[in-house]
DNA sequence: ATATAAATTTAGATTAATCTAAAAATAAAT
DNA sequence: ATTTATTTTTAGATTAATCTAAATTTATAT
């Protein structure tokens, strides 16, 4: 009598565990949803497999934490890994990131369109609110904000679904003496890159064009509105133009 | 030779320690946050000292883990704290805490105002937001918002340094019979209960009188607008009024 | 005033995320 | 093809925040 009501007891008990394990799958930590878009960025937006160490290097941590946290996100199903051989993030892992990089971005137009931010202080706040969770708030700040299809660093921002428009844009360095361009995204986002992109006038959409460039340590001269400067391989590698 | 090496450098080693020690005490994690939060709304803006039962209730976790984190918090300056006596917030705490529902109801009046939520919907969204970091944004947001004094439940803003303008409201309850009042705020912010409203037509600014109280059950019939209608004692102390 | 109940604190464990140091696997170089 | 170097993983510890269960203190009631 008494073992069949404890065989029930039991078996309901195995179910409740088993329901509250499913609620742990589908819930995300703000950890969790760092390594996911770190894994999103290095992999060129979800395509290629990135290496233990180089996600240690982003996220400045060790890279025994890289992996134990690997091995958590695989057996959630947001990253395939094999041991030693990197990762790549699944279906469901892209769907994060992207929803992550969507909210990250959304919030740095809003901050410089609403908030009267510049484009160098924003990124730090911004990593605090992507990890905002309401679908209904992002949306309307998508609507808010006339649905931007750029940040202000000039990075795409992922659509609803999760899709992201490629530009084809490259660097300036890459630009052939005199040809034209025009600025459409910075690759290093610091603020000490932006303020200076600021003093010497080069904004997004400001005509670029490559007046010279110098063999011996790669600068170059460049025309940007009516004033000529030379700016370094540095400099040069971290803007990209659109070929006009 | 070697010793005074050593013995230099493991002065180098406490001050450093000590300096981190000194971070560490200035960092303030959002655990921490919400229990001074608790604190000073459980004690009518910090002014009385709150039981550990209490903060456990309002926080839905254990009297253990409050008393574990009292300490804490007690060590890092933000609490008064006798064992068995309960707590009351310093005025590191107070600002601290102040801070934080600055923040909250700021981040209400956004949401109502800029992206069409209604006010039952806003509490959930609004405890996330309260934790982001950056006084600019804090400040550009009190300015988009053209600097509201109340958010839209009726809750007075704290200002920049934290005070707080009380108003003499009172429970609808207390009224008189045939007493005229504008309801100026709720105190159970429930979206169960913020429906009601809604569907009742009671709204912050609407105007009511008591046409009668009924003794069995403290039921009362309230003019509301046009229509009249029979609330609750339970209705009727949940919602403040300003006597006119 | 003493017994009982309620509130609070301690002791010891647990979980997530991290670390250091050592071991194992892979890649690079002779 | 070995040796060496680099990368990655494991093993074992640590910290913050929590929990249960037991002990202690305070409040309440006879």
């Amino acid at each position: 009598m008494f073992s069949i009501i404890l065989i029930s007891m039991c078996l309901q008990m195995k179910k409740i565990i088993y329901f509250c394990g499913l609620i742990m799958l589908a819930m995300i930590t703000l950890t969790e949803e760092n390594y996911i878009k770190a894994i999103y960025q290095l992999g060129k937006y979800g395509t290629v497999t990135v290496s233990t160490n180089s996600i240690a290097d982003a996220l400045d941590t060790k890279a025994s934490s890289v992996t134990d946290m690997i091995k958590k996100l695989a057996d959630k199903g947001y990253v395939n890994y094999k041991p030693y051989q990197g990762v790549n993030l699944t279906q469901k892992g892209k769907k994060v990131a992207a929803d992550v990089v969507r909210k990250h971005r959304l919030w740095e137009v809003f901050l410089v369109e609403k908030l009267n931010f510049s484009w160098d202080e924003v990124h730090e706040i911004a990593e605090q609110l992507e990890h905002i969770k309401s679908e209904k708030l992002i949306n309307e700040l998508d609507k808010l904000l006339d649905y931007p299809t750029h940040d202000p660093h000039g990075d795409p921002i992922p659509d609803k679904s999760g899709d992201i428009k490629k530009t084809d844009k490259i660097l300036l360095f890459n630009l052939e003496e005199r040809a034209k361009g025009i600025c459409v995204g910075v690759k290093d986002t610091s603020p000490a890159f932006l303020k200076y992109l600021d003093k010497h006038n080069i904004a997004l959409g400001s005509n670029i064009t490559v007046l010279s460039k110098e063999d011996f340590d790669d600068s170059m001269v460049i025309q940007i509105g009516e004033g000529a400067i030379n700016i370094s391989q540095i400099v040069a590698n971290n803007l990209f133009v659109k070929v006009q």
